[in-house]
DNA sequence: GGGTTATACGCAC
DNA sequence: TTCCAGTGCGTATAACCC
């Protein structure tokens, strides 16, 4: 922040120096940049970015937060001297309550290690010592040396532009093996001094060191002496600590005396008041540069001090919650208490690639990013119904859409059914991040069981395995997937044979793989079947493989209309929206009708549900069921759904999410048709 | 009106 | 030459549902 600004209309940038204006993180105070140019630093991000489609959308942002600051200048102008007494009596009030809470009985303990990264790869490479090194690629910046760090350069910055500011840095890519194992060696010697010590990163670490003073009768900061002495001793690497009452002022403490030394505030009501009293509320942890300047702007509030001296304005103006944080803060109070495990609340992963709008790209990404995501989850043996997908679209806009299941999922296979619907709404788009994050984990872990021998949407894709066995020779190349041509569509992928989950105790699925178990039924279109839709088959195959003379399969690929979610022959050179395969060997569609009607076009023969002619995509749903049902029979007995047909028509209509998709089709009609169905079943005459 | 959901955004490392 | 990350948590707000 270039401009020190606590008064209205005090935003308008220096015409001669536009970069003044140009709010970055960069120039915050970090530890080993005391000595940096500050004013050069600004110019130079700010050169160095202008123009570019990451620099208007800052702008843009920018525009937004002066907009904020406006609205709430405008609110606090507004308060009268009534309304002012009024909030200083509940500040008063909340402030003897929070005071109260005041524990000053616990010692603890900020152990930071420096530099790291940065640190271990010197250590790894002893040729990088005193060299201005950089953690990270030329996008982004990990970690910078404290060589570097005098040049401006600093984590979360990217690489071609600290090579501006230091053109003779030293790249090196991140190894995270190697900083794992490292932080290991470290967490060893934190035990030592509190077997319940919270690790808050790789490199960060907060101990309660209470005991260990009262027991062996040392003072706090001889024991953060002896610590950072063993992890030296230990690893090779120095790190910082603080010591303080809790954890919150800890941190600031670990940041005093950095590199490689340690701060103590006793604990003593007085010297915390006096230490936080000039202490800038950007040191402190949950305070970054929208709030920062929040506060500045609007209130003029700079220091841990005025939080208390402006904390009627601030309970005028901020939320119960924020202003509770803020008057926390005001009185150096934080947590004391050793948390007990926290559960995770969500799982995610996304990647940044070269903005594109191709679909088969991004859909490709998408499979890949739901593979991963499921692993994870598998992995973690996690359970989870709210699936959010994150885009950040070419301009670096950053969009979220998310989905509330009505049954916890973690199979890719229904990560990417549901991910793909909600990326189908925002097309037409150019993006150049995606990703995909799970949340609401169910509690009791109960879950569809994960099947571990389950195969992977590639295995999937790429094996071309969506007969079962009969398909073992089949192999599209990849290249098949990723340029224009890439069409599994992912709504209609199931779409497949309704036989092919019964092939799967095909002999030749059997020699190829002992862990075939492929747990993704694949269902017919039962739609077309009902309503009796002709289904003309293309008379040549869609993806041609490296030896496609084996047509022992006759697989026949159709086109699925975008938009009818009709059927119709597929030219070679317009697989665009999507095919469905089927293979007349492994059982034709018209075979798995049989056993399912609707009695009187009203009553569903096998269970009695009652669904009129007009509940189309009910009927489809449900008839899906009882096909799912039979196949998961025939396939291998396993019982994989206790949910009954009537269950789910029930639950459907009381979805949390009816109401908001009955919105959305206003805006969206690409998700007009969007429910939120069951595992293994897809609807296949859906609009996209 | 309170709880839930979807979305956006802030923050830390 | 390269051209602004990935993961996870929390809060705010609006809309919706019961």
């Amino acid at each position: 922040m270039a401009k020190s600004q606590t008064s209205v209309g005090s935003e308008e940038p220096s015409s001669s120096r536009p970069w003044e204006s140009y709010h970055t993180v960069y120039t915050n105070a970090k530890a080993g940049m005391e000595g940096v140019d500050k004013q050069k630093v600004q110019r130079v991000v700010y050169e160095m970015s202008k123009g570019s489609k990451y620099f208007e959308n800052e702008e843009k942002k920018d525009a937004y937060m002066k907009q904020k600051i406006e609205n709430m200048r405008a609110q606090y102008s507004k308060l009268t001297p009534q309304d002012i007494s009024h909030h200083q009596k509940m500040a008063d009030k909340r402030i003897l309550e929070l005071e109260a809470t005041r524990d000053l009985s616990r010692i603890w303990l900020h152990v930071d290690m420096d530099a790291f990264y940065a640190a271990v790869e010197t250590l790894c490479n002893p040729s990088l010592k005193g060299k201005p090194v950089a953690v990270g690629s030329m996008s982004m910046i990990s970690t910078a040396s404290y060589e570097a760090r005098k040049f401006g350069v600093r984590a979360a910055m990217p690489g071609f532009i600290a090579r501006k500011l230091c053109p003779e840095l030293l790249f090196v890519p991140v190894d995270f093996q190697k900083y794992t194992h490292y932080s290991n060696l470290t967490r060893k010697v934190f035990q030592n001094y509190d077997l319940n010590f919270l690790a808050a990163s790789l490199d960060e670490a907060y101990l309660d060191i209470t005991s260990v003073c009262k027991e062996r009768g040392i003072t706090s900061g001889e024991v953060a002496e002896e610590l950072r002495q063993s992890v030296h001793l230990e690893t090779g690497l120095t790190c910082s600590a603080g010591v303080a009452p809790n954890r919150l002022l800890a941190k600031v403490c670990s940041d005093i005396n950095k590199p490689d030394g340690q701060f103590v505030l006793p604990n003593d009501r007085s010297a915390i008041m006096t230490f936080i009293s000039s202490l800038p509320i950007r040191k402190i942890g949950g305070i970054g540069k929208v709030t920062e300047r929040i506060l500045k702007d609007v209130f003029g509030i700079t220091t841990c001090e005025d939080l208390l001296q402006k904390s009627s304005f601030i309970c005028a103006l901020f939320s119960r919650s924020s202003a509770d944080f803020f008057l926390s803060v005001g009185l150096g109070l934080g947590g004391t208490d050793t948390p007990q495990y926290k559960m995770r609340k969500s799982i995610s992963n996304e990647r940044t690639f070269s903005a594109t709008a191709d679909e088969a790209l991004l859909f490709q990404k998408l499979v890949d990013l739901s593979e991963m995501l499921s692993a994870d989850m598998i992995k973690e043996g996690l359970f989870g119904r709210t699936l959010t997908l994150k885009l950040k679209t070419a301009s670096f806009e950053v969009r979220t859409r998310a989905v509330t299941l009505p049954s916890y999922i973690c199979s890719s296979e229904e990560i990417l059914k549901h991910a793909s619907k909600l990326l189908k709404a925002e097309f037409p788009v150019s993006l150049r991040l995606m990703g995909l994050r799970m949340s609401h984990f169910s509690d009791d872990k109960n879950g569809i069981p994960a099947d571990p021998t389950q195969k992977t949407l590639s295995d999937f894709i790429l094996s071309g395995d969506v007969s079962g066995g009969k398909m073992s020779d089949y192999r599209p190349l990849v290249s098949d997937f990723c340029d224009n041509t890439f069409s599994v569509d992912l709504n209609s992928y199931p779409t497949y044979s309704a036989e092919t989950s019964c092939d799967l105790r095909d002999s030749s699925m059997e020699n190829q793989t002992s862990d075939s178990t492929f747990s993704c039924t694949i269902l017919g279109n039962i739609n077309e079947e009902v309503n009796g839709t002709v289904v003309p088959q293309s008379s040549e195959p869609r993806a041609k493989v490296h030896e496609p003379t084996n047509t022992d399969h006759k697989m026949k690929f159709e086109k699925i209309d975008s938009y009818t979610g009709q059927l119709e022959a597929c030219p070679r050179d317009n697989w665009q929206n999507g095919f469905s395969c089927v293979d007349e060997e492994a059982g034709s569609i018209s075979d798995q009708k049989q056993f399912f009607v609707w009695v009187d076009d009203y009553k569903c023969s096998i269970c009695g549900i009652e669904l009129p002619p007009s509940f189309t995509e009910e009927r489809q749903e449900h008839s899906d069921f009882h096909l799912a049902e039979r196949l998961q029979g025939e396939e291998s007995g396993h019982n994989l759904r206790s949910f009954v047909p009537q269950q789910r028509a029930a639950q459907k209509g009381h979805t949390g999410s009816s109401g908001r998709l009955k919105k959305k089709q206003k805006s969206s009609p690409t998700t007009s048709k969007y429910v939120p169905i069951d595992a293994f079943f897809v609807k296949t005459n859906q609009n996209f």
